[in-house]
DNA sequence: ATAAAAGTTAGAGCTAGCTCTAAGTCAAGC
DNA sequence: GCTTGACTTAGAGCTAGCTCTAACTTTTAT
């Protein structure tokens, strides 16, 4: 089977805009052209547009990728040096991750505050008397009923019945 | 204590351009200024920073987060709205992070398809033959031996005694 | 045979998020 | 009193990643 780039950009759900420039870009040397000079995509192309894709959701800047799929082309001489660049995102991937599940952390230690201030009326309930800085008594609170094996994303739950 | 906007980047770890332009931006309504007009950032401050650099982290957009902060400071009255958003940056950071486990699940099973390739000396061991494209009997057996309860991460590592 | 749809290139334009420069003010140390 | 360094503003400049335009060619449908 053989692909448009328009049939391309249909089943991935980009523009063809995009595909361009990737191509300019060096993300799709693999990509054949027709008598006329048109981008003819085969089925095994999609094994590189899946990776592509994974790369990019990775948040990989575009000349890395671009890099990989050089080494990709060169055979099977690059085979350790693929490995260790995929070695290499799965722990910046994991360290994003985690980056994040802080974040997420901090969110629902969020939503809980605020969950507080509402029951209250007012946000002045988790401050400090005549400031606004949190009090560390309903922060330590929130820990104590995590560590208590509460779910964070539960105990700020607003119960709207 | 008060802070200067060079203290407060040192301590935040950016620069004193970023900051400037953050409060350009209506990130920093609520830092005060001296007698002379320069940035004066109180203790209470940092709680509006962390919040900040949180949804920063979590891939808001600089006006976004002006809004939010802007909810903050026109006081009890925005307190659903504020807990509403903060809903909605949970519920999208948890899409984003499911989104981010289906990518580390695809560089875990590159590793091994590497590490096979690695071991055989060929990447044409994984694929069908007289092709490119990745035999699916062969993602088939990784796919099994993650469900019979391999952990995804060991089963790419390389041994490099 | 011709009109519409889809492809091509080069290159301009756009947005977000910084990052820096220029010209000037202010504060601290010698 | 003078230099050094940290601050101020307005606005220019930069990069990444698209996104689109213009001018042209090819393919498809009527």
């Amino acid at each position: 089977m053989l692909y448009s780039i328009g049939e391309v950009a249909k089943k991935l759900d980009i523009s063809t805009y995009t595909l361009r420039y990737y191509d300019k870009e060096g993300l799709l040397p693999f990509v054949d052209r027709n008598a006329a000079g048109r981008r003819v995509f085969k089925d095994e192309d999609f094994n590189y547009l899946e990776t592509i894709s994974c790369l990019k959701e990775a948040g990989l800047p575009v000349k890395q990728i671009a890099s990989f799929i050089e080494l990709c082309l060169a055979g099977d001489r690059t085979l350790d040096e693929r490995y260790d660049f995929l070695l290499e995102q799965e722990t910046d991937l994991e360290a994003k991750m985690a980056s994040l599940q802080h974040t997420l952390d901090f969110l629902r230690w969020k939503k809980w505050y605020y969950k507080r201030a509402l029951a209250a009326g007012t946000e002045s309930v988790n401050c400090l008397p005549e400031t606004t800085l949190t009090d560390p008594a309903v922060r330590a609170k929130f820990d104590q009923l995590v560590a208590d094996g509460a779910d964070p994303k539960q105990l700020g739950e607003l119960d709207r019945t």
